[in-house]
DNA sequence: AAAAAAAATACAAACGTTTGTATTATCGTT
DNA sequence: AACGATAATACAAACGTTTGTATTTTTTTT
């Protein structure tokens, strides 16, 4: 056997039955048009002969995929791929498959993957933008051309045409420094990320509002804004942070759940005790919050279901009979605070 | 506007420019036999005109994808999602796309996706096969077929036709637990996962050999088998486990970092030094260890490699001009101890 | 039993490329 | 200026489906 085994195709069972490749392709579409008995006939030949459709031929004759093409910024942030696996469990239900890329936090790759896109792999697209995102022109772009869109996280401009699907970052971490406040803590640090995310730069203002709303000074010392990209500097960065900091606040509310943690790892470190003299809160709640010792309270963000209502929007795009009338959708998802040990 | 754009296509640059739909084809291919004069107004024209290659009618003549499907038991594990990147990293240098499907820890999922991925969306498959995969005539079957196939990890029975890419557990983890020995470790405890996993068996293996090895009796007592497939439950299990032992261990070999963790977690509850009173070792490494405090010593799994390794399998075997005789590899990666502040 | 209606099936174009072969244009040679 | 060689281009089939329309077969009606 030194030879690629030809695939059988409609053509074969039409043959062996002496019957149209129209018959064929009808009976094993259940169309009624085609007798039970010949159906009957189709069906039990197309076992017998091994006989798998041919995707890729489908796709080109019904214009259709059934893909779902989604561009996040990176793959190792678990809220990313927590999203994922919800837009995979809806899209599975409805008889899609997801084709994940990642941007890698680049503008330029995230152009790139979309003019892949582009090329009429995917019926549609989810996608969060990077932090180096500034304009939307390249997405209104392909919205122009009639690709279905829905954005998620970090949605700096909205983008006319796509749905979207977000939290009220302002409004979760009002609430979190809030509560603080209310456990009586008055030297509140803040960590945050990269400046020029959306997301960050909504939870600095959910900070500060709360800070002003309560009358609390803000201490332009006990901020950090994180530039690093990556896991390794991160912990680097808030090592320093704290050690150059000439007072202990009393709190710190940070802007990711692995801020957090390394933030109590350093707190820990230098002999403070967690919640008694410090309070922590992180945000996201993926997991790691529950392994540290203590447990760490979060703003938990509805990781799984952003995906699923992200997919759900998408799905029902590529399902209106006149893509241009669809009413264009702004879903924010509500977040809570889970209490645990750091508070 | 009400209707949907129709796309630019090689007949239109065809027909605006007065040349056959090959040549246009051609032209655009860089291929020597149009005239360069004639290249060059093809390129003009195609971009004035915003033409986008479809990929799928490419895909149907061409009978390649140039997609790589990758099916993983769970989304929800570092370590797969590392090999993913691996893979991607490879694949889109190489101009390949991957498709992630999970099987969800479930034998019958697992073939489910592998169906769909028959239907001709991919030239090859790169996959974990799940701890339910008890005999693998459904790899085999679609080897026969044609289908380009590399496994990785937890590879209970070798599939001939296919490409392996696996670490050396037995090895890796006799070398753990040898180092436990070697720090004057007596009573160490094992915590493994499900029984029915191949990695899992055979880091039990490598346990149980470097304790004969150097004399140490094996306490039953001291040997937990997780069973759980879900996190929450894992907690509880590893919690169980260590409340009910009559005596404490002075070391831990646990067979995944989170294992390890939660070994640290309920160890540090009940008021245990780590490491003076009890070392932990974990294995895996995908950074979740050195969160913690005190870090977590680990048995390093190069899972970006598996990945990079197991993508160039797959790319050599589709390159291979007669498939039939390429001779089927087994990549056996290195691991290392990465030693910290738990041991 | 013939005509009309309905059911079942066949034909053929279309989806947008690639690619082998045939044809036409261009060039150098004499 | 005619010829062959070569370069450039055109034609058409193929990839494996779907689907609108035409045709044939069967059933119903009178």
């Amino acid at each position: 056997m030194g030879f690629k085994k030809r695939r059988v195709k409609l053509e074969d069972i039409a043959r062996k039955l002496n019957v149209s490749i129209a018959t064929v392709s009808r009976a094993l579409d259940e169309n009624p048009r085609v007798k039970p008995s010949t159906r009957e006939k189709v069906f039990n030949t197309a076992k017998l002969m091994g006989y798998m459709p041919n995707q890729i031929a489908k796709s080109l004759s019904s214009g259709k995929t059934n893909i779902i093409g989604v561009l996040i910024p990176r793959y190792d942030e678990p809220f990313f791929i927590e999203v994922c696996r919800g837009i995979d469990q809806y899209a599975r239900n409805h008889n899609y498959k997801i084709l994940i890329s990642s941007s890698r936090n680049s503008y330029e790759f995230e152009k790139e993957n979309l003019i892949s896109f582009e090329r009429g792999l995917v019926d549609g697209i989810i996608l969060s933008p990077t932090h180096e995102t500034e304009n939307v022109a390249h997405l209104n772009d392909l919205i122009s051309k009639g690709m279905p869109m829905v954005l998620f996280d970090n949605i700096r401009e909205q983008v006319s045409g796509a749905d979207h699907v977000m939290i009220d970052d302002k409004k979760a971490s009002f609430a979190a420094v809030e509560f603080l406040i209310k456990k009586g803590k008055k030297k509140i640090a803040f960590i945050g990320g990269i400046k020029e995310k959306k997301v960050f730069q909504d939870r600095y203002k959910g900070f500060i509002a709360a800070l002003t709303e309560y009358d609390i000074p803000v201490h332009k010392e006990l901020i950090l804004h994180c530039n690093s990209l990556h896991r390794e500097f991160e912990d680097k960065e808030i090592l320093d942070f704290f050690q150059h900091l000439s007072t202990t606040p009393d709190a710190v509310f940070a802007c990711t759940d692995n801020y957090g943690l390394l933030t109590m790892k350093t707190l820990l470190k230098t002999g403070k005790k967690i919640p008694e003299e410090v309070a922590v809160i992180g945000f996201g709640d993926l997991g790691l919050g529950e392994v540290f010792v203590p447990t760490l309270t979060c703003v938990s963000q509805p990781s799984f279901e952003m995906g699923q209502k992200a997919a759900e929007l998408l799905i029902n795009q590529l399902n209106e009979p006149d893509e241009m009338d669809h009413k264009k959708t702004i879903v924010r998802l509500e977040t809570q605070l889970t209490e645990r040990e750091s508070t």
